[in-house]
DNA sequence: CTGAAAGCGCTTACAG
DNA sequence: CTGAAAGCGCTTACAG
């Protein structure tokens, strides 16, 4: 039954992709056309692959003929034969230190390259400090001179990517967003978190067990929240949520700190905390809410209701002692396989991708975080 | 840089994976280990193949070589020339009327049938009337009938499952598990749901948003409970949650409705809610809770937390009123489909699943269920 | 402008 | 027991 029968023969293909190769059942072929067309296989294929040289008339019967057979190509004989090579690479931003967000991230594109390196692509990735502001500028030049087939692109710094961007689409070299996306720009694909809808579903679970007559707090850690698109969004859409449900309720009041080292957000909700008593829960738009959950845990404060997102190893270690009650998360990894995979369809089969692509915003509790791993 | 430049030269491959099957860089051949061992390719395909025939030492010398190059198949080459036809049956029950849950399981396995129909495989879906005791039975001799090279079940009819379990492992044809399964089986992989811990999650978001002097009460409606081992995980993990947690908590009270009839549900809910004011929150474990849901609405009894399983429609819609707080999901069609993975990669590749893959416990609200569509 | 041929890596009869 | 050859459906020089 098995094609592999003797344990010394490894699969060379990791996955069962492999499959979709077998050839379809009574597809017509070149050779189909060629007898239909009274031509040669060779007359039709420089036909199909528009490499002209071929009288109009022939050409138009060729065309016509493969129309009506519902022809397409045998992609594995194909490749079979082909030694075409593409090159992608990816671009985001370092994950060391207070930017682990970004590891998971790394970890869709490894889990990509491990299906992939074997066969005739390859994906560097390439990293940028977030907090030197010209790396992004040095980086993407190493990126060009790549001449990569494909990008794939976290455009969190909105400026900087924009002019990379319309490099890119100057040079006819196709990218894709994660992450987030600039709407001003001629991305072939965006793959994520839907930003303001995340923001009201944080909203919700707050709500369902926030007492009523207490005040919430959103708190925005971010040294430019301007420039941070998705964190705005998140706040809209957090807000939106008790406007819509129209119900009488605490205050909802926002917070912006900049500096997001411990001692200054100990200053921020010490002064916040003592001024109003009433506070019962505390959203943090960032993926920094283990901060605010160290404070809450220091000060005795577990009784206050934290929601943040993203499952950072400090974030889940709260979460599982309980100080953070849900995070939000929105299946880093797999954007960016998404992305891999988005591109070599582009690339190799011309197929147009959806061009917005939203995840589902997960809901992460202690008791079903395990499976997010 | 694209293969199909031609609009008339739809691909074939409706999937990208066609891209894994382009060939490895510099992979060894037959042809290179033929040569190594001064033989033709012939012999070393007998030899990689067991078709025997082979003098001992010749045979051994090839094993040898193939083993220290790393040889493995061209997998692209071989479904190229190969013309095997895989046949894979699955076996689940009818989703008509009450048993729309069924429904998106045959999603997930159209979603497979679509990437793998164009190829040399066929899956053919049958299904069985749940109410109808010899139904299975009978359906399940239509599928031996069929001479299947794989079998996907849903064994949720216990007692007949494993009889039918019993005669595939006789008669060497492997299946897996969907939806649920059956220990004292020879099943090559189960995937799905982790019941015990989804119980868990239920009982954590009740938790939350319920006071704690509320009492709760754990819906069971099924015929057979004592048969349904699924509800009684459910149950159980959401009961040892509030152990486990140690707070001082109202009580927990199971109820089992045999008859699933509304106005049985009716008759059972009106008793409990009338006998105890105190009642806080609802935890139905299977997916009928939309039947709770429009018990709470009839008598206005919205301020119950209700939790349930499942994105029925008429959960959803429930849901979406906010008269269900939770729905708890399984992946169902996600399910199915990496079951006919799962077969194709045994059958194909000799890959041996892994035998437990639980799929995530999705917390699904009324703002994030648009995700799960 | 067109056809014939070689070859991608494998499988499968067939001949010795 | 072993080798030589044809062919899966395509691509790619090369010859006319």
């Amino acid at each position: 039954m098995a094609f592999c029968d003797k344990s010394e023969c490894e699969c060379r293909f990791s996955d069962s992709f492999f499959i979709f190769c077998m050839s379809q059942v009574n597809a017509p072929r070149i050779k189909d056309i060629a007898l239909k067309a009274g031509v040669s296989i060779g007359t039709v294929d420089r036909v199909l692959h528009n490499r002209g040289e071929v009288a109009r008339e022939t050409r138009e019967r060729i065309l016509r003929i493969a129309g009506e057979m519902h022809y397409s190509p045998n992609l594995m004989a194909r490749a079979l034969k082909s030694k075409k090579k593409l090159q992608l690479v990816a671009l985001l931003p370092d994950a060391s230190g207070e930017n682990e967000f970004w590891a998971r991230h790394r970890n869709g594109l490894d889990e990509a390259m491990k299906s992939f390196e074997p066969f005739n692509l390859s994906l560097e990735v390439i990293s940028f400090d977030l907090h030197q502001d010209d790396d992004f500028l040095l980086k993407s030049e190493t990126v060009l001179a790549l001449h990569p087939d494909g990008i794939l692109l976290a455009p969190i710094l909105k400026y900087q990517s924009q002019q990379f961007c319309d490099k890119l689409t100057g040079q006819g070299i196709p990218y894709v967003f994660f992450d987030s996306f600039i709407d001003e720009t001629a991305f072939l694909s965006y793959t994520g978190e839907d930003a303001y809808q995340s923001g009201r579903v944080g909203a919700q679970l707050i709500d369902y067990g926030t007492p009523v007559d207490k005040d919430i707090v959103v708190v925005n850690l971010a040294r430019d929240l301007a420039n941070t698109l998705h964190l705005n969004d998140r706040t809209q859409g957090f807000l939106s949520y008790f406007v819509d449900s129209g119900m009488n309720r605490g205050r909802q009041l926002c917070l912006e700190i900049k500096n997001s080292e411990y001692s200054r957000v100990v200053e921020v909700l010490d002064e916040i905390m003592t001024s109003n008593g009433n506070i019962g829960a505390i959203f943090v738009t960032s993926s920094k809410a283990h901060k605010v959950a160290r404070f809450l845990e220091q000060h005795g404060r577990t009784d206050v209701v934290l929601v943040g997102y993203d499952l950072l190893d400090r974030n889940v270690s709260y979460l599982r002692q309980g100080v953070i009650r849900f995070l939000i998360s929105q299946r880093p990894a797999e954007q960016t396989e998404r992305c891999v995979r988005k591109l070599f369809d582009y690339l190799l089969s011309d197929k147009q991708p959806v061009r917005m692509e939203y995840l589902p915003v997960d809901v992460v509790t202690s008791e079903n975080v395990r499976y997010f791993f």
